[in-house]
DNA sequence: GGATCCGTTGTAGCT
DNA sequence: AAGCTACAACGGATC
């Protein structure tokens, strides 16, 4: 008899509880991953399946060097596990752990699961680890309600204690079964990935956190939004920020050994602080978990309390040009093509085009984009994909007011943080390569000799802008408008979950009163230690600077 | 119960 | 050059 190890999300060995509770049982372990062909082309794009494979090969070959090896078997999971709770040995369960997982399908499959397992007598268990809380003991708690704002989501988990260390790699016991090898990635796709600089799997994600971590000052001082949304000076394929999301996304790194280790970064030193240091970062993955278990049709446009419905536009024709990165603006069609090349786009970068398509220039629905975003990022993330585009769509109680619209040829002022030589644009959308760097983000701008002279006249090799922004921004403000005064945006929440009423939530935009950017935030009594606040960021924008020359020496 | 503060990341235009 | 304002004006948390 044998503990079956069903690796799903948590492509790793260490900090892995299913593997080390299979481990500790006594029996045989067997480590294996079902490819499910409900994760077939239409939801998962080349590039994000081949990261998937590469992190199952990562896996085998460590499990190998170990004496033991992955198994990948093909088909639907609840089949697949049936021959395995009835088969013969050495390959039938009498055990089976796995890494819970919070997601629609996945609670839908695993329940499934455990009924059947629970049928046949065969030990059925799963563990959290995907996330620092535990989330359906959290959202279970008496008082709980779902966090819309970083300080929520920190009063949170400040309750809920210190996070477990993370689980060295436990004693596995040898395997010896022949066949199910990982495929390659031409037997399921017939198109090639054209990712880069993101191989998927354990080792990588440790190397990479190892990196990120050697620079102490920067883990210290990082602070989001001040990263740059057009990558590295000199290499705009590389991200400006930690690249480590699409391991977090697989479990190829435990978020807990990703806490700990900035945790002795910035541990005893002045560093920045949630929302927008590197712990932030993970603490909105916290908030967006904890959104999607506990609010009923996340997912969704309808029925959804963190959703205020627009009436959104249903244009193939604009949806269309969108993803293919041929809106007629340049940076968005250098982010939509750095999408469908690497699967990777900074966040920033995610805000411009989210915010593009939906309420800032196409009036599209938000939920078109999330799909596109769902099939082509490495990161795809099922609650944090759609937590993002809640917020960017305006429509989400935590979401920026919605005549905060970015502006889609970002200046040297803007928030987006876009390089200004041109080089990101440049390097995705080729057609531009000759532009001189004035017109780079607005070529129609350009006189029609200077577009001749770059070879690359606009309404020919490049597309006209498809839209006027000044003008579909205001048409856009006016409709969002109307749209919450008529209080159509309004929903009644009154469809009660599964679990009890999560109560009536808010459904609105919020505005940031006076001032702009950060204006009247410095000296209110929130910041306690102001000197160490000023040191704080001091030290950031040296920091910045060093950052920039040395990736620009290099 | 009313007032006030606050919310990761806008932009243009002015001084 | 950095900092302010206009734009339009929500709702949760706290006092």
């Amino acid at each position: 008899m044998a503990a079956g190890v069903w690796f799903r999300k948590c492509l790793r060995l260490h900090d892995n509880e299913p593997l080390a509770k299979a481990a500790a049982s006594g029996l045989d372990v067997i480590p294996f991953f079902i490819l499910d062909p409900h994760f077939d082309k239409s939801r998962v794009g080349v590039n994000r399946f081949n990261f998937l494979l590469q992190s199952l090969q990562d896996l085998d070959q460590q499990l190998r060097s170990r004496k033991s090896r992955l198994l990948v078997f093909r088909g639907q999971p609840e089949q697949v596990l049936a021959e395995l709770f009835s088969g013969k040995a050495p390959l039938r369960l009498s055990a089976v752990f796995w890494e819970a997982d919070t997601e629609p399908y996945a609670r839908a499959r695993d329940a499934r699961v455990l009924a059947m397992a629970k049928e046949a007598g065969v030990q059925a268990e799963q563990f959290s680890g995907h996330t620092l809380l535990d989330i359906d003991a959290t959202i279970w708690k008496p008082g709980f309600k779902p966090p819309i704002s970083m300080k929520s989501i920190q009063a949170i988990v400040n309750a809920a204690g210190p996070f477990r260390a993370p689980l060295d790699v436990p004693k596995i016991p040898p395997l010896k079964v022949e066949g199910h090898q990982v495929p390659a990635i031409s037997e399921l796709y017939d198109d090639e990935p054209t990712s880069q600089g993101f191989p998927g799997g354990e080792t990588e994600a440790l190397a990479r956190l190892q990196r990120v971590c050697s620079d102490a000052e920067y883990v210290r001082c990082f602070e989001k939004p001040k990263t740059a949304s057009t990558g590295r000076p000199g290499c705009p394929w590389e991200p400006s920020t930690t690249g480590l999301s699409p391991y977090l996304k697989f479990g190829c790194l435990s978020v807990r050994t990703a806490w700990y280790a900035i945790d002795r970064c910035i541990r005893g030193k002045s560093h920045s602080q949630p929302p927008q240091s590197l712990h932030g970062q993970l603490l909105f993955r916290e908030m967006f978990y904890l959104l999607g278990a506990a609010v009923p049709n996340f997912d969704r446009n309808e029925g959804n309390t963190m959703c205020k419905v627009i009436p959104w536009g249903d244009d193939e024709h604009l949806l269309a040009a969108w993803e293919a990165g041929k809106t007629g603006y340049p940076f968005i069609d250098a982010l939509m093509r750095q999408l469908k090349q690497t699967g990777f786009m900074h966040h920033l970068g995610r805000h411009a085009v989210a915010c593009f398509l939906t309420r800032g220039d196409l009036w599209q629905h938000w939920t078109a984009g999330r799909d596109v975003f769902d099939r082509l990022l490495l990161d795809a993330d099922w609650a944090l994909n759609n937590g993002n585009w809640l917020w960017l769509a305006g429509v989400a109680p935590f979401s920026a007011p919605y005549f905060r619209i970015y502006d889609p040829c970002p200046g040297p002022k803007s928030s987006l943080n876009a390089e200004q030589t041109g080089e990101f644009v440049k390097h995705y959308v080729p057609e531009l390569k000759n532009m001189p760097a004035k017109y780079l983000y607005k070529p129609w701008t350009a006189p029609l000799a200077e577009q001749k002279k770059a070879g690359c006249v606009i309404g020919q090799d490049y597309p006209q802008p498809i839209v006027d922004h000044q003008r579909a921004r205001e048409e856009n403000l006016a409709k969002f408008k109307a749209a919450l005064d008529s209080k159509g945006g309004v929903l009644p929440a009154k469809f009660g979950g599964a679990k009890g009423d999560p109560g009536p939530m808010s459904t609105s935009a919020y505005t940031s009163g006076k001032g702009g950017k950060g204006a009247g935030r410095k000296g209110g009594k929130r910041h306690e230690v102001p000197e160490a606040e000023a040191s704080d960021s001091r030290k950031i924008r040296r920091w910045g600077k060093k950052l920039d020359d040395t990736l620009a020496g290099g």
